[in-house]
DNA sequence: CGTAGGATTGACCCGACTCAAGTTAAGTGG
DNA sequence: CCACTTAACTTGAGTCGGGTCAATCCTACG
């Protein structure tokens, strides 16, 4: 587990050159909440590809928002088991249930090299009393959060392999587009086989399998150790999912 | 499906004498928090066991507290295969997401006769305005809700059928236990086998066998139509689960 | 007494798992 | 520049957990 952690106190993203804010998808802060919002701000944390942001069963004193990267949220069986629960993505806020729940319940890994901002969870209390607009906002993003596992507890509980896989892969492809992670570029999963299989609960080799099958239909390719994505709409038809795009959101 | 709903402007239970308030797990409100709820309700809805409360794909303008009974959210796949994606239990949240997306993505039955609070989804803004504590604890309960959706997913994309069963039994025990739902009672969940198969991703039959063997093992009985629990400590043990209970919960 | 919604059971089958070998591709040190 | 290592992807064989189909049995209720 390498895991090289810088926290900057000088920042490469200050808040008014947000990289998030350039994206049409996200709502525009008024200048009052940005300003908050900048003071608000503890930090950037800058971490590798493979290192954990933050680990079940610890108490963690931020909060976070992506700016940039891929990463997923995961939680064990004491035995080892591993179910991967979600990706997180820039806008996505980390790190909320233990700002509320006294530990973490939950592990979150990075695919990528990803890029942080820093908050501090015992002035988020603050953050709801002088801005309730933002504090709307946060209650948003969580209850989109909780939107989207129901749709993983969907695909899990009742799809076939097929219709899981087709489904994981549009999904992430779509919110990451949607966030325009690759704008032009190919679309590209910086996944692999092992994390497919502990996000659809099954085994590494049933899914290398069923991985084969979307390749021969062409939907997929596999390229440089990631999932190259050759259309999103027959694999989300294939899964009977509709991506439902939420146009504006919020972010902190 | 028999939906005998009525909507009573006349009020059973004013807040001043909620029936959640008298439980130890809740929190006490201020005297300001609890006037403004008052406010804020809109009135009492009651409706029968089998009622549906809310229907995936539909907009609804109220934002629900449960008071007493139980229920279950579910999403349906395209050709009717049923996730149920968790269980509302007095004290809970219902139709936040609603408030937040356009439509809301899932739908809300009940296993019991069930008494909701009703609040109008256009005036949670003011409640973020006027009482951010009160804010925070919606984002609190939301987050809570994240937390049991994480712990619903990895037991049915990592655990055995056994450990399954055994794990949504012992969550369901506890959580009403918790709410005073048995209170001296023997815990009995009003239940069907189609409705556990349906949370685990099961099908009807083997989850009959499967709690066959939870009754050969003498952990649980089945009693005039629901399941009787008879030792949540070695069910939750059997499925590697943790109850990790909060002690101290907000509730609106 | 008839009906309907659950709960049960047995027979049989298939999707997904495990085990066990490869094969590739990307480092890494000599 | 090449041998060695390691992580990730493949593939085949055999097994098994859980699915489907099809009855049957209860029991509450009209």
């Amino acid at each position: 587990m390498k895991e090289e952690v810088k926290l900057r106190s000088e920042r490469k993203y200050p808040c008014e050159k947000c990289p998030l804010a350039r994206q049409d998808v996200f709502r525009k802060l008024k200048p009052k909440e940005l300003d908050f919002i900048s003071r608000f701000k503890r930090g950037e944390l800058s971490v590798d590809k493979g290192a954990t942001v933050l680990a079940e069963g610890t108490r963690n004193p931020h909060l976070y928002t992506v700016l940039m990267g891929w990463g997923f949220r995961y939680k064990l069986l004491p035995d080892g088991r591993r179910q991967i629960v979600n990706y997180v993505l820039p806008g996505d806020l980390v790190g909320l249930q233990g700002t509320l729940m006294d530990e973490i319940q939950h592990s979150v890994e990075t695919l990528s090299p990803m890029t942080l901002c820093v908050f501090e969870r015992g002035e988020l209390l603050s953050l709801y009393r002088e801005h309730p607009e933002l504090a709307y906002d946060v209650t948003w993003i969580a209850s989109r959060e909780e939107c989207m596992l129901d749709e993983n507890l969907l695909s899990v509980g009742r799809r076939s392999a097929l219709e899981r896989l087709a489904y994981l892969i549009a999904f992430l492809a779509s919110r990451a587009r949607i966030v325009g992670m690759f704008n032009g570029a190919a679309a590209t999963l910086p996944i692999t086989q092992q994390h497919f299989a502990d996000t659809l609960g099954l085994s590494l080799v049933h899914t290398n399998k069923t991985v084969r099958k979307l390749i021969d239909r062409k939907l997929v390719r596999w390229r440089d150790g990631g999932c190259e994505v050759l259309d999103i709409d027959r694999l989300a038809e294939l899964s009977g999912w509709d991506p439902s795009d939420d146009s504006l959101r919020p972010f902190i």
